[in-house]
DNA sequence: GCAAGGTC
């Protein structure tokens, strides 16, 4: 008997060829004796474009609207044409006994899978298997499977809810994308999942541009007894805050009149115990890794992708799922010997009770989806970049924390009377780290760390001190990739209707794991986002359209994520064999009829948008001016219009990059550089260097010197006429409130590298200021720093090195926080407690030092 | 010039 085997990827027909020891690799498929293997690369056909029907609707009309195809037609993806085509071959010119698909367990799986079939012209559904598992695809998973063989009409129902999706997608984007296009004159796409989610992005824009922050007040109170000092926290029921300022007021003066102490009237302490966390599901990696990284979702998935296909040590990456399937246990105890050899510390402390199937936090057939959860499968190879390392270490960290033991910790909760009003003292004691070890004692906990002395009912605390302070409520944060993420996983957390809540309560979200890192990238393409640093913020365009779509009664429900809700449990439904597939789709089609008739007489404003285009990535200073070097799309050129400096990129046929840009502004001169070509068309090597011939500055080339700094990646060692000492240039994403960036590279080599002045670390350059490379806090939380503008002056690097080294620079012209100008020089002091400051000293007489920049 | 869903 001869089997076609249909997988939904490469590494899945893989999986199978060593599972069934086929072991001949052919064009395309996997040829063995009884079994011939093949792979879709996902989506093989794709619906029809609108002028694929009419070659008349090639062009965007208002009249041709809607666009409601009799019966929707598909055609090949031409970008993957050949592999399509030696599946139809495989299908149609042999005779196979049976077709076993084999794509992804779930919806699209079956939409992949059906319409290849579909347009390869197979019909013969007798013949047809559903291979259908969840499970890591070991071998013998695979050889498992292969004996339960469903028959496909089992997954019609599937099938029909996946082709729904595709449809009534197509209809909402063709026809509104278009209208809208039409009648706003610029490209305005709209769709299911984008509108929804930019509708998200805009409604954060405006709460937090219409914030009125409130003041209010918090009261603390310090107690001090026998057995020691608690801090009290003033509550009332369920409020710590008081808003009203009179009542304020009388609540200090009545504090401050008491005279009787404050007693202790209750004390609670228990012991609780917090389970590690769940394996990663890849939004959850892309969240973590955006906030200890700053790393977009779409750059997280790109590495993790990598991570899976050419270094082979981790899972498949586009899932959802934060379980595995109870057949990899053998798996897991294989990855975990291996894992113990390269990181012994991160396993030594692994309990083996959680290395079974009782583990039902790991191993969970019952929320198994398409795939399981993200887990390493071997040790990184030591050739990976510094980013696939760290992505990957998050990864084995959540993998080692599963099965050790939960946290135990010890609350208290003490409430101490005073004044007839009451406060609360929390403090948390950790018993056992339990997976805490993994990510190094105590750290999520530090702010409620507090010792509370061992205090019973009755004890009594003379009061120390009472402070009010005084607050403001803040608004809800801008997006950054990760609460976005999270929202879009999540969305019922935003809806206020307890009907609609529930709908989400399964796990319906906006997108899906595989497209949610894209949609934040066509938002920002089409202009409706921006990125700034971290946060992403929805720009006038987006809101505009939301605005538009938002006058229309039947349009706006575009801009409801519930919208994008109700539909999916339509869809599921239909899964389920519950619902009505026509009344869906005549559903669907009657609100796209009524959203092109409505929008086509609503009075929108047309608007002309510029596009606001984010300012492109700085590269390096201009050596003519000192105003930024920016990217376009010819050249790295100065920002200021009136300079003319410019690095083409291209030079004698040779394309060249930002980095080598970077390098050059930097050094004066880099490389040298191979594959330059002269106007006599010969190849040549030689560097760059940036010169000032008769005050202009301009790029030649630079024949000495050749082949000697090939060790420095073809960087030249820095100009000594311009610094001794150098700094690490980072270009990552700025982080936290001080805009310092993460490390990048390791430090420069051939040049003395600056030291920190507390920690010893590596001195690096953010984009506001040179601060530690320890800042992070499993590094020692290093938090120097100095600004790169003290008091209106532009640090240099001469002068950083002159502070760091603790010496005073030359006076210069400085500014106060009036403005005022004043001549003086700064030097680098001890601040008590505070680390280090800036000082400048006043070349006036008798004025002391002022303190112009804490860390 | 359009959607969203796969995979690269």
């Amino acid at each position: 008997m001869t089997e076609l085997i249909l997988t939904e990827k490469f590494s899945v027909a893989s999986d199978f060829a060593k599972a069934l020891g086929v072991k001949n690799k052919k064009d395309g498929y996997f040829e063995g004796d009884a079994h011939v293997i093949t792979w879709a690369v996902g989506h093989l056909v794709e619906l029809f474009e609108p002028d694929d029907y009419d070659a008349g609707l090639k062009k965007w009309r208002v009249e041709t609207l809607p666009l409601i195809p009799e019966r929707f037609r598909y055609k090949p993806i031409t970008r993957t044409l050949q592999q399509f085509r030696t599946i139809k071959a495989l299908l149609t010119q042999r005779q196979f006994d049976r077709i076993i698909i084999a794509t992804d367990a779930g919806r699209e799986g079956e939409v992949i899978a059906r319409t290849i079939l579909l347009e390869s012209g197979f019909r013969d559904k007798e013949r047809i298997m559903r291979f259908w598992t969840s499970q890591a695809l070991v071998p013998k998973v695979v050889r498992d499977t292969m004996n339960q063989l469903k028959p496909i009409t089992d997954y019609d129902r599937l099938w029909r809810a996946g082709y729904y999706r595709q449809v009534s997608d197509w209809l909402v984007g063709m026809n509104l994308t278009r209208l809208m296009t039409v009648r706003l004159g610029d490209l305005f796409s709209v769709g299911r999942v984008q509108t929804a989610v930019l509708a998200m992005l805009v409604d954060r824009r405006n709460e937090r541009e219409h914030f009125i922050p409130e003041t209010y007040w918090n009261f603390k109170v310090l107690f001090s007894g026998d057995k020691g000092r608690w801090t009290g926290r003033w509550f009332k029921e369920k409020e710590t805050r008081i808003t009203d300022k009179p009542q304020a007021d009388a609540l200090l003066e009545r504090f401050q009149a008491e005279k009787a102490p404050g007693v202790v009237v209750s004390m609670k302490k228990e012991t609780k115990q917090e389970p590690p966390p769940l394996l990663f599901s890849l939004t959850d990696l892309q969240q973590e890794a955006n906030n200890r990284f700053g790393f977009p979702a779409k750059k997280t998935l790109a590495i993790a992708q990598a991570l899976y296909q050419d270094r082979k040590c981790l899972s498949y990456p586009r899932t959802d799922s934060k379980v595995l399937g109870t057949a990899s246990l053998g798996l897991v105890n294989t990855v975990l010997g291996k894992l113990e050899q390269a990181c012994p510390d991160l396993f030594a402390f692994v309990d083996p009770k959680r290395v079974s199937l009782s583990n039902r936090r790991v191993f969970n057939d019952a929320k198994l989806t398409d795939h399981h959860a993200l887990i390493p499968f071997k040790p990184i190879s030591e050739a990976a970049s510094r980013d696939e390392k760290l992505l990957f270490d998050l990864v084995v960290r959540r993998f080692a924390a599963a099965f050790h033991p939960d946290c135990r910790f010890e609350s208290t909760r003490v409430v101490t009377l005073f004044a007839k009003e009451t406060f609360q003292t929390r403090g948390k004691v950790i018993l056992d780290p339990g997976w805490q070890r993994v990510y190094g004692t105590g750290i999520r906990d530090k702010a409620e760390a507090e010792i509370i002395p061992p205090l019973v009912e009755g004890d009594e605390g003379a009061v120390e001190k009472i402070e009010r302070e005084e607050k403001q409520t803040s608004p809800p944060p801008d997006y950054s990739d990760s609460l976005l993420l999270k929202d879009m996983t999540n969305p019922g957390r935003y809806v206020a209707e307890e009907e609609i809540k529930r709908l989400y309560r399964g796990d319906i979200g906006i997108g899906t794991q595989s497209t949610r890192a894209q949609i934040i990238e066509t938002l920002i393409s089409r202009g409706y986002v921006q990125r700034a640093g971290k946060r992403l913020l929805a720009t006038d365009k987006g809101g505009y359209l939301v605005t538009q779509l938002r006058k229309c009664p039947i349009s706006s429900v575009l801009t409801s994520p519930e919208e994008t809700a109700r539909w999916e449990m339509q869809l599921n439904t239909i899964a389920l064999g519950e619902g009505s597939d026509i009344r869906f789709l005549d559903h669907i089609k009657a609100f796209v009829t009524n959203a092109v008739a409505e929008l086509k007489s609503a009075g929108l404003n047309v608007k002309l948008f510029k596009a606001e285009q984010p300012q492109a990535a700085v590269i390096g200073i201009c050596p003519a001016c000192g105003k930024a070097v920016r990217e376009n799309p010819k050249a790295f050129s100065c920002e200021d219009r009136g300079c003319e400096f410019v690095i083409f990129k291209r030079i004698a046929g040779k394309s060249i990059s930002a980095k080598m840009a970077t390098n050059l502004l930097q050094y004066r001169k880099s490389g040298p550089f191979k594959g330059f070509i002269s106007k006599k068309k010969k190849r040549f090597s030689a560097s760059l260097k940036i010169v000032n011939e008769n005050g202009h500055w301009k790029v030649t080339f630079d024949f000495n010197n050749q082949g000697k700094a090939s060790s420095n990646n073809g960087q030249a060692s820095p100009d000594p006429r311009r610094s001794i000492s150098t700094v690490e240039r980072v270009r990552s994403e700025p982080r936290g409130p001080e805009s310092l960036s993460a490390p990048g590279s390791e430090p420069t080599q051939g040049a003395e590298t600056m030291r920190c002045p507390l920690c010893n670390g590596t001195i690096i350059e953010g984009n506001r200021g040179f601060g530690c490379s320890n800042w992070r806090p499993e590094h020692g939380d290093c938090r120097f720093v100095i600004w790169k503008e003290i008091a209106g002056k532009t640090l240099t690097l001469q002068n950083l090195e002159t502070l760091i080294a603790g010496k005073k620079t030359r006076p210069y012209v400085l500014k106060n926080s009036n403005g005022d100008k004043f001549k003086a020089s700064m030097k680098m002091v001890k601040a008590p407690g505070q680390g280090v400051a800036i000082e400048v000293e006043p070349q006036g007489e008798g004025q002391g030092f002022k303190v112009l920049c804490l860390r």
